[in-house]
DNA sequence: ATGATACTGATAATGGCTATCATTCCCTTT
DNA sequence: AAAGGGAATGATAGCCATTATCAGTATCAT
């Protein structure tokens, strides 16, 4: 990346402020309602520039890249199959093993991503009173 | 799925003799290149019908979803970034602390899929080969 | 100022997948 | 055996996230 234009800023900065999984679209959306002029395919390589330099980070989800604050530093996420939530959490045991087993395989790892799929605290307390009725 | 036709049983063969993680298009040529003859929707239908029944699995990768037999129960993915090649792995202390966080979370998990993406052996080897010159 | 380079934005194109719908295949019931 | 009905097929249209294209614009170095 070399320059950090003022729309690509504005991305960034709406990503710093928030504490969201955002999409392109949802992006674009947001920016465009408060004042800022930017078009989709600015959106999509400017998270693209911004994510190679470290500024921000994501997570391939089955359907599209959510996008996040960098500063929170690596975490994995739990996702909420029935309202879409999603949750984070960091497990040192799960990274260490990971590292042993790459070496154990003798592959040379460079990332990796951990997606938990299920129904969420609230999800499960809702469907659980409706079952009563 | 009400009916294992002979278009789905192909599909299902080709899988299960194999030991590969296939796309739908991969699939679909394959077969049609060994006397079976079927749409491509057919072929999606049909993998999406054995999943559900269990007699097949599947990967979800960045841009496509990978199928593979379901016999061998599951496991999680090591993914070469320079040649796309697969291996695998099942770690049961990585499972067990995953069951572990999703009860810390009250978050009732129902799957996972853990990626990791690196360099495999074989592509690591050459790589340090042609460096020599 | 001039030119080179990077970025923008509108839009076309791509690629994996699902929806549609007429046709065909099976299975059950007469 | 014939008829009817649900399920599956296959060709194709549509969908959606993302990338490619390209002319125009902004920014930087000389
Ligand atoms: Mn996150
Ligand atoms: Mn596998
Ligand atoms: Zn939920
Ligand atoms: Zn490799």
């Amino acid at each position: 990346m070399k320059r950090l234009t003022i729309q690509r800023q504005a991305i960034l900065d709406l990503i710093n402020r928030s504490n969201q999984h955002w999409d392109a679209e949802e992006l674009a959306r947001c920016l465009n309602k408060n004042g800022h002029q930017l078009g989709i395919a600015t959106v999509y390589r400017g998270l693209g520039a911004l994510e190679n330099s470290g500024l921000i980070q994501s997570i391939q989800l089955a359907d599209k890249k959510r996008y996040e604050r960098a500063d929170k530093g690596h975490h994995d996420h739990l996702i909420c199959t029935n309202c879409g939530d999603i949750e984070e959490f960091c497990d040192d045991k799960i990274e260490q093993r990971q590292q042993q087993v790459a070496q154990d395989l003798s592959f040379h790892m460079t990332g990796h991503q951990l997606l938990m799929f299920g129904i969420c605290q609230r999800c499960f307390n809702q469907s659980a009173g409706s079952e009563a009725l």
